[in-house]
This record gives structure tokens, C-alpha cells and sequence, in this order.
DNA sequence: ATCGATTTGCAACAAAGTTGCAAAAACAAC
DNA sequence: GTTGTTTTTGCAACTTTGTTGCAAATCGAT
């Protein structure tokens, strides 16, 4: 046994149980689809990769209860899809720092976090409570700009 | 017959006319409803408010038109909801001139255009080519703020 | 291994969105 | 205004997306 490297099984277990969520094949097999991919994925994405394991109820509920633990945020898109994406380590529920901008390709059609780049501030007009602001980029990304 | 007012009946015909769209009594009452609101609405806002009188397949394939012809925009949403706005006149099919901040209030529910609020510039990573930029504010409105 | 609590899958449903086609309405020409 | 052509509408049937209740399976602690 090699002590010496973590597993991405290690590392999903660690997660699932800080948020006090039991280790479920489930709930392993979806983090592991988004952990691999590395961009936004939407329901219909994870239903694809899990197909043969999950039905689509459970990946709705398991989906659900990231949210709202933190584990992951939604990332509005201007045509009607909701996507998803899993969050900074320094997230939770409830205090969110997913205060960077989201990049769409027309291209390829992926949506990706670019953790490095911090949505602006904004002087919103008099009479306004600001609680989240959102930023989400349309163009080509790296690989297809050519 | 008062020669002097331009009737908002007028303005409809007009406004259709010149993106080559015949004049049509559900895209008139669409038109309408989004001229009364001032604000931003979804699919189901539209079906309720001209229920009687419009087909919910009419509703799509009106607002899917609006869209193309460049007389309305979509609004990005954290939640699952598409929302569709009026575009100023300035906007046309192709070219949008939809740079303004978009405000959702998180107690009466409300999406609204910031037209005075312009998008703050944002300098991508290398590589990247940028189309679009979308930003959405959640808080509360004047109104609601108390 | 056993037990209680949580999670899953199934079935049935509700809501949202799409497609083909015939009837109706809009527009242009007379 | 009537006619004829084109566009739009409504209907029906369908697919996709999302929800709810409940029994069986799984998880985790003892």
C-alpha cells in the first residue's frame, strides 16, 4: 500500500464527510465526472456520464444537497440550461467566495471558472442593497481562439 | 381622430414593421405586456398575462422570433428561469448594443435592466477572445429595500 | 452481524419546450 | 372590397426536464 499518494477516493471521501454527507457511490461517482472534466457541467451532462449507474433522480437530489451544502454553486447561462461547478475548498454553505467570472465558449460550448479573475465592483444607483453580483463572459476560449 | 398622439398601438405597428415582422394581434399583445411591466419576464409571466387569448406554442415561437429579430434579450439567471426584455431601439438583429447590468430583487422576485449602469471593462487571460459580457446583481430593489 | 437513519430507484406525475400540419389571418395586387 | 399568396396561429401529439411518495437498498455506528 502506498501511503505516500492520495486518492482522488481519499480526497472525495474527505470531502463528502467534512460536509457531513455519508460516502456514497453516488455522490462519489458525480464528483469524480466533475473532478475529471475540470469545466461547468449541466444535468444532462452528469446523466450522460453516470448513465448506466444513477437514475435521474438521484442526480437531481445529489445535485440539490451540493448546492446547498456548498460543495458546489450554479452558474447562469443566457440560453435556459442551469449549470454547475464545484467550488473553492475555502467555500461553504452558506458564505459562497465564488466572486469570480465564468467563461462560456461558443465554440466548443464549455463553461469554466476562471478563479484567477475577480468580478469588478460596481456603484449600483442610490436605494439598492447589493448581496451577489454575477459575471459571465461569451467568446473563445483558449483552445478554439486557434 | 387626434392626429397629434402617437398611440401606443402606433408604436407597436412601427416598431414591428421595421424588422420586416407582419402586424400580427399576438405579437401587438406581447409587445404589451412588455411595454406595461418595465420589466423583465419569463415564459410563464407572458402565457398568464395574454392566457386567453394566446397559444403557449404562439408564445414561444413569438418571443424565439423577437429574440432573432434583435427586439428582445435574454437576461442569464442563477435559478433554471429564462427571461426575456425589451432591447432599446439602438439594438438591431446582429448587433446588440445590450452592455447594461441586469438587476434581479431578491424579495419581490423582480429582473430589471440597468440601462444607465454600463458594464466595467475586464481584462481576460491571454488568449482569450471575449463577444459577449453578461453581468446579473441580486439584492433588493428601491422598493423593496424598504 | 445487527440496527436505525439516510439514500436510492421506481413509478407516477407536473411542467416546460418542440414539431408537423391544417385553418386562419395578414398582406399585396387588383 | 375581393382575390390569391404567404405568413402566422392553434391544435394535437410528443420529448425533455424536473418533482413527489414510498418501499428497498445502502451507509455508518455499535
Amino acid at each position: 500500500m502506498n501511503m505516500g499518494e492520495a486518492t482522488s477516493h481519499d480526497l472525495i471521501s474527505a470531502l463528502l464527510r467534512r460536509n457531513q454527507l455519508s460516502v456514497t457511490e453516488g455522490r462519489r461517482r458525480i464528483l469524480e465526472v466533475f473532478m475529471e472534466s475540470g469545466i461547468a457541467l449541466s444535468h444532462h451532462d452528469i446523466e450522460e456520464k453516470t448513465s448506466e449507474r444513477l437514475d435521474r433522480v438521484t442526480v437531481y437530489r445529489t445535485l440539490q444537497t451540493f448546492l446547498e451544502k456548498g460543495i458546489m454553486h450554479t452558474i447562469p447561462t443566457t440560453d435556459n440550461s442551469v449549470l454547475y461547478a464545484l467550488c473553492k475548498d475555502s467555500c461553504g454553505a452558506g458564505h459562497h467566495h465564488d466572486d469570480h467570472v465564468h467563461f462560456v465558449c461558443e465554440v466548443c460550448g464549455t463553461t469554466s471558472c476562471l478563479d484567477g479573475l475577480t468580478i469588478p465592483f460596481i456603484t449600483m444607483p442610490e436605494g439598492y442593497q447589493v448581496s451577489q453580483v454575477n459575471m459571465v463572459v461569451n467568446g473563445k476560449c483558449k483552445a478554439c481562439a486557434n
